[in-house]
RNA sequence: GCAUCGAUGGUCUAGUGGUAUGACUUAGGCCUUCCAAGCCUAUAGCCCGGGUUCAAUUCCCGGUCGAUGCACCA
């Protein structure tokens, strides 16, 4: 086998797909951009990068993990700012048929605001502007939304519009009354999700890149707006030291700089101490997934680049051999806008009620109507009456209301005016909320692509995947050194009492014993146990190292302890030597 | 979506208006006492649809997928 490409995205592909990693989808009928299926190696990959991340966000931060559906119903996206928001507008030119964004033509020809201008209006507006691409006056043009979202129909002959979630972060802010009991309502509190979204990009290109269902795994830190440099664990990242990339540097040219956490929010080049904290959680993810420090950075979007209701945004961006500086996660603070939308939009109000530690006294003047007599004097208009006597501002002469539009003078002697002191315990407000979003796909083929190295054995090109023991997909492969005399058996066994312990192993019989390390090399697999003729002797059996290629031997009786060990990695191959 | 180029076993490829070459891989067998050795055998392919033609993998048109450029990219 020996690749003909240089470029390491072919090469990594062409792996990924002869080995069953990643396949394009539904190939037999000619697939669709923007669409792969995770074969048997790449999807228990896919799997293992998705425990690590549980192990992360839900273990660590003790986040729980909610699912919902990929559908919702379509108040939620109009509440959300999808269905108005998600949409590019567009125009084609009648000249050179090239497909354009119309606000960004409008803009160049001296419109302001086109982004905001009603389809027509911006069509009319548009037919003396020339065309990006050839130069020519537009004239008669139509603008056309195109939005993102692929729309459905929920139920037989329904109106009901549904969308296919393009994040699925909505379903955990609609979920939030819910989500506030279960965490017995105290902040701050955070849910996640892993799961499909789906955006009907115009033009998915680079393999897995870019997807139209793809791999998300949000997490959803709500967090006190007075309290968001108040993280309960701040200490664990504090002194954690990584490049970061400020927007002013960016607008400077500048390199990234190494800065801690703490000095980072101390300074205001990261807006709090939970956006801070989840760069660096997210930096130790993903050097935990396999990827190489120098080739993660995190870059803070641009004031105009992140979206209007974000305080702050980072990505964390990966270096692609390919495709260059990837985003891979975006950890932003989206404040309290995505709530109050919910809240307004569908009447239930999304708050906690934070509660003073001292109930605050405050001046009260309450008004008391005299119901007896005011009902009977004004009967069917008693009762707004009532309402709006408590809002009015009575003097000595009495209190003016206006009910249904007409002002009505209310005598004095008809209510009771009470100043009293009372205690007001605490107050409704809307958390802010801090969102870190892991685009699963693109960290898998980050691990793919960085794990993917050749050398040199026996003057062979050998290809090895050099996945971490914890993420490859099969953690251990047993080989009998010939397949018979027993030695075969054995080595079924062994197997057999791995599997028992949990631990993903592949037998292995066929052919030459170099080419079965090969195999296993090429897909990754970090370990391999044979089964030789000294086993029958000394029950003992080798262990060999898929990076360095170095065996060691181990009892046979302790070989379930020391791979667990090896592929948890609590024990280092190197120190058994 | 537009433009240009491309598509031959699992992979890499040769080639052709009369259904196809070689290598590697895979499977079975022989051999083999630790890194893709050797021998025998087998499996497996012209992206899809339409047109021209007696005959299309080959020529033409359309589509799909991929690469590149444009455009797009919460």
């Amino acid at each position: 086998m020996i690749p003909v490409s240089n470029d390491v995205f072919e090469k990594v592909m062409e792996l990924a797909k002869r080995r069953g990693f990643i396949w394009p989808t539904s190939e037999c009928y000619g697939s669709v951009a923007g669409f792969i299926d995770y074969g048997p190696l790449g999807a228990m990959m896919k799997r293992r990068i998705e425990n690590i991340w549980r192990e992360f966000y839900v273990i660590q931060e003790g986040y729980y993990e909610i699912e919902c559906p990929t559908i919702a119903q379509e108040a939620v996206f109009i509440a959300s700012g999808h269905v108005s928001g998600f949409a590019d507008k567009m125009c084609q030119c009648p000249h050179c048929k090239e497909y354009l964004r119309a606000d960004h033509v409008a803009e160049a020809g001296g419109i302001n605001n086109a982004s905001i201008l009603k389809n027509e209006v911006l069509s009319s507006a548009l037919a003396h502007c020339n065309c990006l691409a050839c130069g020519e006056v537009l004239g008669n043009v139509e603008v056309f939304g195109f939005n993102l979202m692929f729309k459905t129909r929920i139920g037989p002959g329904s109106q009901r519009i549904g969308y296919l979630r393009p994040e699925t972060a909505q379903g955990m802010f609609v979920d939030f009354a819910r989500l506030l009991r279960f965490y017995r309502d105290k902040l701050p509190f955070g849910a996640v999700q892993i799961g499909k979204s789906f955006r009907n990009e115009i033009s998915p290109r680079q393999g897995m890149i870019r997807l139209r269902e793809f791999t998300q795994a949000e997490a959803e830190i709500f967090v006190h707006p007075s309290c968001k440099n108040c993280h309960p664990m701040f200490s664990r990242y504090a002194d954690y030291t990584i490049p970061l990339l400020t927007y002013t540097q960016q607008q400077k040219c500048e390199p990234p700089v190494l800065i801690s956490m703490q000095e980072a929010v101390a300074k205001g080049v990261i807006a709090n101490e939970y956006v801070a904290y989840y760069v660096a959680l997210t930096h130790e993810l993903l050097a935990r997934i396999g990827i190489k420090p120098d080739r993660l950075r995190f870059r803070q979007h641009l004031p105009d680049e992140r979206a209007h209701y974000a305080a702050d945004c980072w990505d964390a961006e990966i270096f692609s051999e390919r495709f260059g500086w990837v985003e891979t996660v975006g950890i932003a603070d989206r404040t309290n806008y995505d709530l109050t939308a919910h809240g307004d939009a569908s009447g239930t109000p999304l708050t906690v009620f934070i509660q003073y530690d001292e109930p605050k006294k405050v001046p009260r003047r309450r008004i008391i109507p005299n119901m007896s007599v005011l009902g009977k004097q004004y009967r069917t208009k008693a009762k707004a009456i009532f309402g709006q006597l408590a809002n009015a501002t009575p003097t000595p002469s009495g209190a003016d209301v206006e009910v249904d539009g007409e002002m009505i003078h209310i005598p004095a002697d008809l209510f009771e005016v009470r100043d009293e002191i009372v205690d007001i315990r605490g107050e409704d407000i809307v958390p802010h909320v801090i969102e870190p979003s892991y685009g699963i796909d693109r960290m898998c083929y980050a691990v793919l692509e960085q794990a993917y190295d050749e050398d040199t054995a026996e003057e062979e090109t050998r290809v090895v995947m050099r996945l971490l023991p914890w993420v490859a997909p099969v953690h251990v492969a047993v080989f009998p050194l010939m397949a018979r005399d027993e030695l075969d058996t054995i080595a079924a066994e062994i197997t057999r009492v791995l599997h028992k312990s949990g631990i993903l192993a592949e037998y292995d019989d066929s052919g030459a014993i170099g080419r079965r390390y090969r195999r296993q090399d090429e897909i990754g697999t970090p370990f391999t146990i044979t089964v030789d003729y000294e086993t029958k002797e000394t029950h003992t059996v080798t262990v060999r190292d898929r990076d360095s290629m170095k065996q060691v031997r181990i009892p046979v009786v302790k070989v379930p302890e020391t791979i667990t060990a090896l592929v948890n990695g609590s024990l280092k191959f190197s120190s058994m030597t």
